[in-house]
Order: C-alpha cells, then structure tokens, then sequence
RNA sequence: CGGAGUGUAGCUCAGCCUGGCUAGAGCGCUUGGUUCGGGACCAAGAGGUCGCAGGUUCAAAUCCUGUCACUCCGACCA
C-alpha cells in the first residue's frame, strides 16, 4: 500500500478537548472523526484495526463453539414492551420518532440483543435435543447516553459482539458461562490488552452473576478494587471488604444532645464535636422509586426507608437496591424533613423506625461501640449512640447488610488480610448469568425428553470493539504516539523511502514493499516526498510495529534500517533481502506469540 | 437532567469587554523556487453567509433575546 495514494489525515495539533490519550491519538494519527457528541467515522486506518480486532473476536467465539448470525439493528417497541425494559431502559433506548400510529413510532434502535434474540429461541429451539447453543453477532449498538465522553470509550453508537447461550439447566449454563470466560480470555491476550476480570453487578441486564474483563487506566470510568496480593477484584459497584476489626466497647452512658448549629455535613459536624467520622453515623433518607401514575390514578406511595452508614463510609447504592430488593433514590428535602422533624443534615437513628417503612443499617455500623449522629432536631447531634440499644438491630423493619463501598486499604473479603487497591479501568468485556429473565417474560420454552416444557436458561456475554482499540491504546502508547500490538495495529510494517528522488532509494523500497507483501504481511510504503523529520514523526504518531527504513545513509551503510517502534532507539542495518528475511520472521513470531499468550490465557482460565 | 464553558477557514486559535473601513494568525491545502536523516524556508494564491434566527443601531463577529450544536464536571448508564 503506497501511502501517497492512501488515507492517513495525521494532525499535528491536538485536538481541542480531547483528554484521554487514546482520543488524542485516534484523532491526530488519523483513526476516527468525530461526527456528532458519540458518534465517530472510523476512517481508513482505524477500520483496518477494528477489523482486526473483529476477525479476533470472530475466531475465538467460532473457537468457543458459538454460532455467528446477524440481528437486525431496527427492532420493534412491542418486544421490549414484553420484557418491561422499554421503562426501565428509559432514555438509553433511542426510539423513531413519528406521529402516533406511524409505523416509525413502533421501532427503536436496538442497544443490546436479549429481546430479539429470546424472539428467535422461541421461535425454533423447542426441543432440548437442540440444546445447548450460543448465538453470537458482531453489529452496531445504539444508546441513548446521555453524555459521551473520552472519544470512543463512550459513544452512542458502537461496535458490540453479543452472544446468547441457550440451555437446559443450570449446570450446562455455568459449563457454558466458563467456556466464554475461557474464550474471552483469549481473546484479550490476543489484542495484546493487559486485562483483568473481575466480579461485577449485573444491573439492567438482569441474571445473578457476572463478570466484567477491565483494562486499568486513568481514562477508564469504572472504578475496580484489586488486592494487593491478587486474591480479590471486583467492580467498586459490587466489592466487598471483610469485617473490619471491632473496636472495644467501652461503658456507654445515656446518649447526650449536643447543639451543632449549621452543622450538617460530617467534617463540619466532626469540628465541633471533636470526633472523627468513623465514629460517626451517616443517615440518609430514601423512597422507592415508583413509575408515573397512569391517566386518573393516583400515584402508589412511595415507601421511605433510612439507611445508615459509617460517618468516613460512602453509601453504595448498588448495594442498597440489592439489600433493599428494589430501587431507591434519594429523598426530597421536604420528605426528609417529614420524616425526621429537622432540616436536612441532622438525621439519626433514634426513634426513627416508626416514621418510616424500612431502616437498612450497613454492618460497619452495627458493629460501632457506639457513635455520634443527627438528633432528628435541627442544629443538634447526638453523642453516643449504641447501635442495637439506641435504634434497632433487628426486628421486621431492619436490615443488617454491606451498603458501603469499599474504600482504599481494606481488608480483601478473602480473609487474606490483603488491602484492598482502587483503580480507574475501561469495561472492555462482560459476561453474565441470565437464568430465566427474558425466557420466562417471552414465554421462551423448549420440552425436555418427558415431553416437558421449561423456560429457556440463558446467559449472554459481550465485547465493546471500539473499547478494545481505545484501551490498547491507553495501554500501549508513548509521547510520540501509538504503540501498536501486532495482532490489531492496522499495518505490520512499514517501508520509509527517506529520499525518494534517488532512484536506487525508491527501487529498493518497492522491492522491499512488494517481497513483504507477498509474504503476505501487511505493509505500507511511506513513499511521499517528504522530509525525513516529518515522515519519523508520522511513523511514530500511527505506530506500526516494524520499520524500515531506506535512504541514501543507509545504503551507503550496506543496506537498510530495521527497527521496532517499541524499541525506538534499536536499529540493525541489513542487507535488503535480510531486512525482508527478518520482518517477515518477527511478524510470524510475533502473530504466533500472542496467539500462543491467548491460549495460554484460554487454559489458565478455563 | 443539574452546573460550567465554547461556537470565527479543513485543524488550533486571536479579534468581542469599549460596535465602525476589505475579518486576522499559525498549521494544513495549491503553484513556483530553495532545502532534504526527527514535524524546513521564501514568494504568490485558494479557502470564512463569524453556529442559526430575530432584535437594537446610520452601522453588528462585537450589544440584546431566543434557539441549536459541541465540550467539561456531576447525575444516570448493557
């Protein structure tokens, strides 16, 4: 490929606003335009590595036994309806717009798959003989985000392989959910990612377990907690911490009022007592979330329920759904103020589980000597409050569970005693455990040998492509540019005719070109007149692997230049016919070597 | 959706506060010349309804109102 008769808009300018590193350089290196707010072109040389990364996922999910078909992008309204997920999706899923009764009004941009492909099982697979089969696609998703951000890391339209197993019984679905994560691993070594798995919250999709496959860096926007010692990870959303050490309890006098005027957050409540937020007791006020009354009804009544957490603890509310068994949201400041007689800020536990329907303490809490909180009476907190004498600790109303996220330090829930790391990372790959969710709300049923019929067990696993291009570039990149992974870097070599005027230089390089490509890697020939400063820098800024370099300099040397953009300052001068010899081994070694780490990955894991 | 900000050439920006002649610079692009191993230089060019609409004014990129788009922080988020 003659770079002159190609299309690689490369920029010197950094594009404006643009943080994340990856943004950068898939603007500046020519990668992808931006279009509108999360919607990007992929321009000739980011498609060359989003195929790549594409034909990976594709062999390894053929590998894993999957089946590749393609669903349509316009799916219709009333099969979300069926599911309940045309609410619960809310603004994400992005609808036609026409006038009532207009057939466009009836269709929405598919943003995940779960409807239309329990539509096809319930169609065809009837019978447990068919069983199990996991139906994969790779097609573009629609989402309604409300804010994209860091170029393609978070767009609302993206590139998406999802994949659906179908089964029998729990058992076939965990063997197939192992065979995913196997593959998934596999996967990830071969784009060359630093990845890592780790437990995560299932959320919208549904299903009781699931894994989420991470690349750590600043630029991601999923916190991870990590052990030290590797023990444990977990999505911040989902991770837990051992107990942790109890403090002794010490006599515990009647609780005392105390005037904290305009006190109401924890450091200014803390000034003035002198206490220091672990000694505290967070109360915060929710209700239920309850949908929008239909035409002449009245809304259901929201139910309130306190939940308690310790004064240097933040709230998860992940967890507080989870311990809740359904969705909260914070409380209106009149409700809080209804509920607790005071202005918001000076909430405590004490008396007020009559006032409210449900009071969820976090067990970091219950385990407190005892502790300063609100007095439900404005300007006034109280000093030593003893869990389970104070307010209760049991009973119908009251939950004891982890509600807190985790923070830095704390003890790995392993029992390990490892502390605890929070890191940024990209969500780069996902796979969970359904059960019966959709089959069951589809009326999905196949009969087993008895003539029986059963829901449809199903678990569903899915890549973001684009993310995988983004965080191998967070991962692999220096300050003049990308740093490709051979396996997706959109050219294997590439040939730079540093004088293109000589006639030798130019001979050589196509000779080189030619011999490469019919060996069949992926070069491209930097043949334009340029100076050499300029095309150095355009080589560094795109990133393929292998370079050669040919000039007047080098062939007076004996030969040409062969170096790795890795390893800028390395360079070996050889004979063309070697340099030829030599890319073509490093590229076959280099191709073998990550399929090999990918298999290496598939086994360790699986 | 809440908060903040920005829209002027393909890109990065100046000009706006304090209205005034033909709207500027750098990069990129075209032509000619010089240069040629880490983003060269000279000269001559092409390229802009100053996001859009309305208003104020003798006069609007500049002031006012509305609107759209984009970015950042937060909320939300398979």
């Amino acid at each position: 490929m003659l770079w002159s008769r190609y299309f690689v808009p490369t920029t010197k300018e950094t594009p404006k606003d643009a943080t994340a590193a990856s943004h950068i350089l898939m603007v500046r290196a020519g990668l992808v335009r931006q279009l509108a707010a999360g919607v990007y072109s992929y321009l000739p040389l980011g498609l060359r590595a989003l195929h790549k990364v594409e034909q990976i996922v594709r062999e390894e999910m053929n590998r894993a036994g999957a089946i590749e078909l393609r669903m349509p992008c316009l799916t219709p309204l009333s099969l979300w309806e069926e599911t309940g997920r045309d609410a619960t999706m809310g603004d994400v899923l992005l609808r036609l717009a026409g006038p009532a009764g207009d057939w466009r009004s009836g269709l929405v941009l598919g943003p995940t798959h779960e409807e239309i492909v329990t539509e096809i099982a319930r169609a065809y697979l009837s019978s447990y003989k068919q069983l199990p089969i996991n139906l994969y696609q790779i097609q573009a998703k629609f989402r309604g985000e409300a804010r994209p951000k860091s170029g393609v890391l978070r767009t609302r339209e993206f590139l998406m392989k999802d994949a659906y197993s179908f089964h029998v019984d729990k058992a076939s679905l965990d063997a197939e959910y192992e065979n995913m994560y196997a593959a998934y691993c596999r996967i990830f070594a071969r784009a060359g990612l630093p990845f890592l798995a780790v437990e995560a919250d299932t959320g919208a999709m549904g299903g009781d377990v699931s894994h989420e496959f991470m690349v750590l860096t600043e630029a991601g926007e999923d916190v991870v907690a990590i052990s030290e010692s590797g023990d444990y990870a977990a999505n911040l959303e989902r991770a837990t911490a051992a107990p942790l050490p109890r403090a002794a309890a010490a006599a515990a006098p009647a609780p005392r009022e105390v005037h904290t005027p305009n006190a109401g957050r924890i450091d200014e409540v803390c000034a003035v007592l002198g206490t220091q937020p672990r000694e505290m007791i967070k109360t915060l006020i929710y209700t239920t979330v309850v949908p929008p009354p239909a035409p002449g009804q009245k809304p259901a009544r929201k139910q309130r329920i306190a939940a308690l957490v310790r004064g240097d603890h933040e709230i998860n509310e992940v967890k507080l759904n989870r311990a809740a068994g359904q969705p909260l949201e914070l409380a209106e400041p009149a409700v809080i103020e209804e509920v607790t007689g005071a202005k918001v800020g000076f909430a405590g536990p004490q008396g007020l589980v009559e006032r409210i329907d449900r009071l969820i303490v976090d067990r970091e809490v219950a385990t407190l000597p005892s502790g300063a909180t609100g007095a439900n009476r404005s300007d006034y907190h109280v000093v030593g409050v003893v869990p389970g004498r104070d307010f209760p600790l049991a009973g119908p109303q009251v939950i004891v569970a982890d509600i807190r996220s985790v923070v830095d330090g704390d003890p790995s829930p392993t029992g390990s005693g490892s502390p605890l790391r929070l890191r940024k990372a990209i969500e780069i790959g996902h796979v969970f455990k359904l059960g019966t969710k959709y089959s069951d709300a589809m009326g999905a049923k196949f009969l087993d040998a008895g003539g029986k019929a059963h829901p449809l067990i199903m678990g569903c696993y899915g890549i973001g492509l684009n993310r995988i291009l983004a965080a191998a570039i967070e991962a692999h990149h220096d300050a003049d540019g990308i740093i490709w992974p051979m396996s997706i870097a959109p050219f294997e070599a590439l040939v730079i005719a540093l004088d293109p005027r000589e006639s030798e230089v130019v001979q050589v390089s196509q000779r080189i070109h030619d011999e490469l490509a019919a060996a069949g890697v992926e070069v491209l020939y930097d043949d334009r007149d340029e100076r050499a400063g300029f095309k150095f820098k355009d080589a560094d800024l795109i990133g393929v692997p292998l370079r050669i370099v040919v000039g007047k300099k080098s062939l007076a040397a004996g030969g040409v230049e062969v170096s790795e953009r890795r390893t800028p300052g390395q360079k070996r001068v050889l004979a063309p016919d070697a340099a030829v010899a030599a890319v073509v081994e490093r590229v076959r070694a280099e191709r073998a070597a990550l399929v090999e780490a990918g298999a290496a990955a598939g086994r360790k894991r699986g």
